[in-house]
DNA sequence: CACTATAGCGAACGAACGTTCGGACGCTAT
DNA sequence: ATAGCGTCCGAACGTTCGTTCGCTATAGTG
């Protein structure tokens, strides 16, 4: 406990509370997350850890973002240099199945806890959760529409439908290896994943 | 309000107490469905409420047992008359997409939440949860089963891996309904559910 | 070397949490 | 008629919740 911070002192103690809050609420839930719980994991008092966010609401908030910074880091940026469409879109596939069997966070998949725990709870932290949902379904829905317009997907093939079947085998995933502990669960989410593609799916390491 | 009871009196009560348990577990979570809340809700006191239950635990795992009864009654019975296979799988994928669509409870399917909520906490709540899961996937992969060895489905086919890719359709057609409110979601989660069974299906009213 | 800004602590708040206990009331049976 | 039982209420308990306030101690600025 050596309070010589300065300004840049105050940034790493923001990040260490976040990426805290991170796992914590994968396990706990993101209302389950509480300011009493936090600061001690920490060895802070209540009232300095939720200074430099003012309200749970924030903080609730920016966990989200933090947590969106992960699995954009995690899943998206490996293969960002993979060439777009099909090549592309059977590697995020692999490097998805990969983060969720890692796992990235203690709790499994931060977003598909968050999903189910907010679908029905109307505010903004629904309403952000939502928006990285939207953002990563188009993300998926793009490389999909690209891979049927270069005619490495069958002509006449749904982008949408294509996506929706993709993020089911993920939920079945993460339900799979959470829940269930399947040990043949990465196996079969590749198998469902190579057969709506055409092409092998790897699990990234 | 007029507490002319009887022991048959306090059945009914009970069954209040967990009739709207469940729905508020389906929208708020199993963990912050509050004795106070629930008591408020019905015009009870607290110290009423938990009478019949002995403590929150207590409560709510019979609320996980009055909601898988309502699964079964609303997903399964529907369908029972109808020959096992392919028949009786194909009829019963149907039927658990009308059951989500409904939706049964306000907040979507009480299962979906409970099993992301509590897939990594321990205890007697998480168990209760991974039986009837369990009891459904087995029930599934039975039907599976016997739609190879009828012939129904091609031979090689994997049972366990179509309940899987079936299991991670409804999921996602969970997520599609209650989080994004996907228009579309219901005839998605019907096609992919027939492109695995090789014949149509319907959600039920 | 003072001066200001700020990171974080400690104490306190009102509210809500789960739980316990004694008593009031209405039913059933003697 | 009355005794007994069960249902539920009202009040209180100790704890934890999120939040606010004043304070200390340090880092950077002139």
């Amino acid at each position: 406990m050596s309070p010589r911070s300065s300004l840049a002192e105050a940034a790493r103690t923001r990040s260490a509370i976040l990426a805290r809050g991170v796992a914590v609420a994968s396990v706990e839930g993101l209302a389950g997350l509480t300011i009493g719980r936090l600061a001690a994991d920490l060895g802070m008092s209540k009232s300095g850890l939720l200074g430099p966010f003012g309200s749970k609401e924030s903080l609730q908030l920016q966990v989200v973002e933090a947590a969106a910074d992960i699995f954009w880091r995690e899943v998206w940026e490996p293969v960002a240099d993979r060439p777009p469409g099909l090549a592309r879109l059977a590697a995020v596939c692999g490097s998805w199945v990969g983060y969720l069997a890692r796992p990235a966070f203690p709790g499994g998949c931060f977003f598909v806890a968050a999903a189910s725990e907010y679908d029905d709870r109307p505010g903004p932290v629904r309403d952000l959760v939502l928006g990285y949902a939207d953002r990563w379904h188009r993300e998926l829905r793009d490389q999909a529409r690209r891979a049927v317009a270069d005619g490495d997907l069958p002509a006449g093939t749904d982008p949408e439908q294509l996506v929706f079947e993709l993020t089911g085998l993920t939920l079945a995933l993460h339900q799979a290896l959470r829940l269930r502990h399947d040990p043949h669960a990465v196996p079969r989410a590749c198998q469902g994943m190579a057969r709506l593609l055409g092409v092998p799916v790897h699990a990234a390491a």
